[in-house]
RNA sequence: UCUGGAGUAGCUCAGUGGCAGAGCGGGUGGCUGUUAACCACUAGGUCGUGGGUUCAAAUCCCUCCUCCAGAGCCA
């Protein structure tokens, strides 16, 4: 039985002596009395230490404790309007579990590298501390999404034969004596598992090893992956801007706090409404060229283009009818027209760029070999997935989300590298 | 891979040809309500690496290394 009191729920012991466990996180001294701001992982709460109220051994600590040090304080809680937690502890006792040495992230400010470089110790920090809490509640959202929506989670492999798209982006890895590679997207195992649960998602670490080096970029990240039997593009559409309306709404109700720590302009995220903007690829490709950029019909758009599309906008918007020959080989031909695939991105306010790639999946037999047989895959290696259109065939669709553009997106991180506890980058592997 | 930027105290940075600096952090002392507290004193340096120019290089030139931002690619 723990007897200990955490810090975030000190207003229910208001004039009661409680003791907490935790760190020193600053120490402001003057004379006869001493402040001790302490965190225990879920609050700071400022400690108030007079002369007269403790023993000589404990007031002298405000010349031993340092930065991180941990201790168990006893205390009263009182009322301390001047603070912005609205309490404080008047202590009585302090407990010294170690006195920490000199602790390398002060409460200046420090530079991108040398915080990952203490990623260990950043975690503690306030600001990390709120994104990942963040994080955590998208998280718990997606799940409570999708649970009440008759998905089952079914997992897929991390270690796989074949890629799901090109394999140069693959981490290739020794399995036993076969060649392996770290699975870039859970999709075609998702297409089997609708097939005997109808609805599925899977949510796990996606590899990717692009040599991208930007501020969106990691090379393992984790993504929330929806597949639904019987569902064209449009149904698709209406699951992910519902899904991501949620999340959103989710985030602003339950972590108000947090948000708050993180400066973010909440009244940006309150403007995500439903529907969100559906244009098709054609549209967006005018838009870019009314704004008088150079864009060349059939290609992918860069990160200026998506930003400068999405500015029109508040809310995330959805483009999708894409040029096919830059698509992948599983994605369904629209049937007036097959000159496009019936996919879609979904591009985040801001500048956080694409945050959803989704679509409608081929589901007949013949067009998918052909596919196959064009893009010189082999079609042993993706036999069984073919199989999926040898035994009832069905229309289906699914998408991808990217935890941690949309942490960063909610956030309004500078950082992707904020938005995951340990990121992986292309110079990056520890700590 | 390409383009641009940076590397000076533990950290964040200033110094751009003539004595190696500041703030924070560390140490010592002072202060009874502090809010990244404040005040005084103090310790702390292979100026990324190797070479070159110069009477003299942190500073100018070249090599290499590392990191950052971006492009391409992508979520």
């Amino acid at each position: 039985m723990v007897k200990h009191t955490l810090a975030k729920n000190i207003d229910k012991h208001l004039n009661e002596t409680v003791t907490l466990k935790g760190w020193v996180y600053n120490i402001r001294k003057s004379g006869k009395i001493w402040f001790l701001i302490f965190r225990d992982g879920t609050e700071f709460i400022q400690c108030v230490i007079l002369k007269d109220e403790v023993s000589s051994e404990v007031f002298d600590l405000k010349n031993t404790l340092t930065q991180e040090s941990s201790l168990a304080i006893e205390g009263v809680v009182q009322k301390a309007p001047r603070q912005k937690f609205g309490y404080e502890i008047l202590v009585k006792n302090i407990k010294v579990m170690q006195i920490a040495e000199e602790y390398p992230i002060s409460l200046k400010e420090h530079g991108i590298e040398f915080l990952l470089d203490n990623r260990h110790l950043w975690l503690r920090s306030k600001k990390q501390n709120a994104i990942l809490r963040i994080r955590h509640e998208i998280i718990k959202a997606s799940r409570n999404f999708f649970d009440d929506r008759d998905f089952t989670l079914i997992d897929s492999p991390m270690f796989t034969p074949n890629a799901s798209e090109g394999t140069t982006t693959l981490f290739k890895t020794k399995y036993f004596d076969q060649d392996a590679y770290l699975t870039q997207s859970g999709q075609l195992y998702s297409e089997a598992g609708i097939m005997g649960f109808n609805k599925t998602y899977c949510f796990g670490p996606i590899f990717r090893a692009e040599k991208s080096k930007t501020r969106r970029h990691l090379t393992e990240f984790w993504m929330i992956e929806p597949e639904m039997a019987f569902y064209d593009i449009n149904d698709n559409m209406d699951l992910a801007e519902e899904f991501v309306r949620y999340i959103v709404e989710q985030v602003l109700k339950n972590r108000k706090k947090e948000l708050e720590i993180l400066e973010r302009d909440t009244s940006k995220l309150e403007k995500i409404t439903l529907p969100f903007p559906r244009i098709t690829y054609d549209e967006a490709v005018k838009i870019l060229q009314d704004n008088g950029r150079d864009f060349k019909w059939g290609d992918d758009f860069g990160a200026p283009d998506e930003t400068l599309i999405t500015k029109k906008f508040d809310t995330p918007i959805m483009i999708h009818h894409w040029p096919a020959e830059t698509k992948a080989f599983y994605m369904k031909r629209d049937e007036n027209d097959d000159k496009f695939v019936l996919g879609v991105d979904m591009i985040a306010p801001e500048g956080y760029g694409e945050i959803i790639g989704g679509s409608q999946r081929e589901e007949d037999i013949d067009l998918l070999l052909s596919r196959i047989k064009k893009e010189n895959l082999s079609e042993e290696m993706y036999n069984w997935y073919i199989d999926l259109r040898r035994y009832g065939s069905v229309p289906h669709s699914g998408f991808g989300l990217g935890l941690e553009r949309t942490v960063s997106w909610i956030c309004g991180n500078q950082h992707i590298r904020e938005a995951i506890p340990w990121p992986r980058t292309i110079t990056r592997l520890k700590p």
